[in-house]
DNA sequence: ACAAATATGATGGGT
DNA sequence: TCATATTTGT
């Protein structure tokens, strides 16, 4: 290239040369704050610009949506409109438009279904009761969930090896309920969250063809995040990357936070034997916090074994800034009012010094620890929101109405069916189900045409009959303009929708209930028939939903409040001022995540926390705390004497 | 079949 | 503590 581009300019010299280092394999080790978005973007528009690639051969891949979109805006922003044709998202919405090509190659029809956790919970649950009699208070089927879940994170399908360990879990059952489930899902013409990766990592395997096609488009491999990949990710990859041997991996082993999501950090700290002869480039260049807060960081981290091994340096221009810089505050309190007290004393003090409330976020271990400070925010009128609560598709009303609309794309979704059938009340009770149940199974039939027969049959009786007779034919009306749409000119799914969930009488239960939170429902259903205005078929929509999980909205424009979360959702943020209460063992490091031997996990995601913080970070715990009622002594975190011991002239501590 | 009363259980996290 | 699941009563 003659003329450098100012961006590349812009960059330190290992964000340079990691940008530069086209071929074969490279793991970018990205501390926090260390500018790993401007790398990644920036690599993609020197291999264009550079000629190394169309935008279609370049594969870019992420794990959230959002990380996903900051991408492709700022790679637009870069090289213009070019950027659209880039293979950039999610693994899962990848996976997804593989599955979508190839879906007869996996054995499945074409228009399959994303099933949620809902949709999964309520199968396992009907399989162990109804097919395996396992006693479900003895073996939760959220337990079983995550078992099989876990078993597909490893690549481990129905007829596949699943370790003895695993074998054993759920009184050796394990392996029976997963093939059932998946038996069902594949009736029910479903796929789950694991079968996005797991398809095509099968599809790969058995069909050569089809993965040279993959191998032979995609040029240069971009993978952010890569601390957090499994083991099927990681085949994918590692399939992929065998075409043109071009892959370039963003990471950080010291904020690998998901274990539990089935993450395998051996991925990253492998990444030298798994890829010949590949690089590594450290940025270790932080422009995010005081020399204080690094130091405190890396002295907790230091405390982890087997780790790449990684200094963040503060920026010279940043640290010179703060003439008089904070010490790492840690404070020990009475008991958690105390505690709640103080750090709310702290951001209204800190307020009237001209900090933002938009600059300042707690961050607590898991969600049920954002009450007790919900309360007295509201009663302080302190404006704060808590990032990654209930997300808009996770509403009830908002569940439903996308069952009434999944049900009427796919009428063989027999849990959509179940959903929605008595909803709003239709006198069908268990009595009716079971009924509707037998004649689906001896017929091999949906539920919904089995409801057909049963009314056509006179198998039902009094209310449900009536009512079901309405449905029925309410239903086959609607699906007659949803599959007349591509004729109908003046087709509109938003108007469709209003006009199921008026004519079940959705909307009507809502209008009539007397609870409190009805109006605020009715107003959900009405923002999501808006919402599927933007959309042109119904299908379309149901796969935004199940995919997309609108989380973590951008900060709004214009409105200060301050930010709550977990510290799995502030991981790749960044505040002014951060809080960071209830560091006490048990609670933070967690107590089942001891138990399952992840002290090392807890203590990154403690480093990810104090990361967070640009000028400031107020670690805190309290003598004393009520859990549920019952008051409990509390002893201070192991973390706490981390820092002690190997950040003593970085923490400023006082016991209260 | 449905509403109310009572028991239970989960309290890590998200594509 | 809160939300859901189960049991009991109408």
């Amino acid at each position: 290239m003659q003329n450098l581009p100012n961006w590349l300019l812009k960059l330190n010299p290992q964000q340079r040369e990691a940008v530069e280092t086209t071929d074969g394999a490279l793991l970018i080790l990205s501390g926090a704050g260390t500018g790993k978005t401007r790398v990644l973007v920036s690599k993609i528009a020197y291999l264009i610009a550079n000629g190394c690639a169309r935008p279609w051969e370049i594969l870019a891949l992420t794990f959230t949506n959002k990380a996903a979109n900051e991408m492709k805006t700022r790679a637009r922003n870069m090289i213009g409109e070019e950027a659209d044709s880039l293979w950039a998202g999610t693994f899962h919405s990848i996976g997804l438009k593989i599955l979508k090509k190839y879906p007869m190659l996996a054995g499945i029809a074409p228009n399959f279904l994303i099933y949620g956790e809902d949709d999964q919970k309520n199968i396992i649950k009907k399989i162990m009761e109804d097919d395996l009699d396992i006693d479900i208070k003895k073996w939760p089927p959220t337990a079983v969930m995550e078992g099989i879940a876990r078993l597909k994170d490893k690549g481990v399908s129905i007829d596949g090896e699943a370790s003895l360990v695993e074998k054993e879990q759920f009184g050796g059952r394990l392996m029976e309920i997963y093939r059932l489930y998946q038996k069902k899902l594949i009736e029910l013409n479903g796929v789950d969250f694991g079968d996005l990766l797991l398809y095509p990592l099968i599809i790969f395997n058995k069909n050569p063809d089809v993965l040279k096609e993959y191998q032979d488009k995609f040029k240069y491999i971009l993978v952010d995040e890569y601390q957090d990949t499994n083991k099927v990710q990681y085949q994918l990859l590692k399939l992929l990357y065998e075409g043109h041997k071009n892959i370039a991996c963003v990471g950080d082993d010291d904020q690998s936070i998901y274990s539990w999501r089935g993450a395998d950090i051996d991925n990253i700290l492998r990444f030298e034997q798994d890829f010949k002869e590949a690089k590594i480039i450290r940025l270790e260049t932080n422009y995010r916090s005081t020399p204080h807060i690094l130091a405190a960081a890396s002295g907790l981290i230091s405390f982890n074994q087997g780790r790449l091994g990684k200094t963040l340096r503060p920026c010279e221009a940043l640290a010179g800034e703060d003439v008089v810089a904070e010490k790492v505050y840690v404070r020990r309190y009475g008991d958690g009012l105390d505690e709640v007290r103080n750090i709310l004393n702290e951001i209204e003090w800190r307020q009237m010094k001209k900090i933002s409330l938009s600059e300042m976020a707690i961050l607590v271990r898991a969600g049920y620890l954002t009450r007790q400070f919900e309360k007295k925010l509201k009663s302080r009128g302190i404006t704060y929101k808590i990032i990654g609560d209930i997300s808009f598709y996770e509403r009830q009303e908002i569940k439903d109405s996308i069952a009434y609309l999944r049900l009427l794309l796919y009428p063989r979704d027999d849990l959509s069916f179940e959903r929605i059938i008595n909803v709003p009340k239709r006198g069908v009770g268990d009595k009716a189900l079971a009924d509707i149940y037998n004649i689906a199974r001896r017929e091999g039939k949906s539920m919904l045409e089995a409801t057909k027969i049963a009314v056509a049959t006179g198998v039902l009786k009094g209310k449900a009959l009536e009512q079901l007779r309405i449905f029925i034919d309410s239903f086959d009306s609607w699906k007659a303009e949803l599959d007349g749409a591509e004729k109908n000119e003046r087709f509109n799914l938003a108007l469709l929708a209003r006009r199921v969930f008026e004519e079940s009488g959705y909307i009507d239960m809502w209008r009539n209930s007397k609870k409190e939170e009805a109006e605020a429902r009715r107003q959900n259903i009405m923002e999501l028939i808006s919402d599927l205005s933007e959309y042109e078929t119904l299908s379309e929509f149901i796969e935004y939903t199940s995919l997309f999980t609108e989380n973590n909205e951008a900060k709004i424009e214009g409105e200060e409040y301050l930010s709550i979360m977990t510290l799995h959702a502030a991981k790749g943020l960044e505040f002014d001022i951060v809080f960071l209460p209830v560091w006490e063992q048990g609670r933070f490091p967690n107590e089942k995540a001891m138990d399952e031997g992840q002290e090392e996990e807890e203590r990154r995601l403690a480093y990810v926390g104090i990361t967070r913080a640009k000028k400031a970070a107020f670690v805190s715990y309290a003598a004393s705390r009520i859990i549920f009622t019952q008051e409990e002594r509390c002893t201070p975190s192991v973390f706490i004497g981390n820092l002690r011991d190997r950040a003593k002239e970085n923490i400023d501590e006082l016991r209260l």
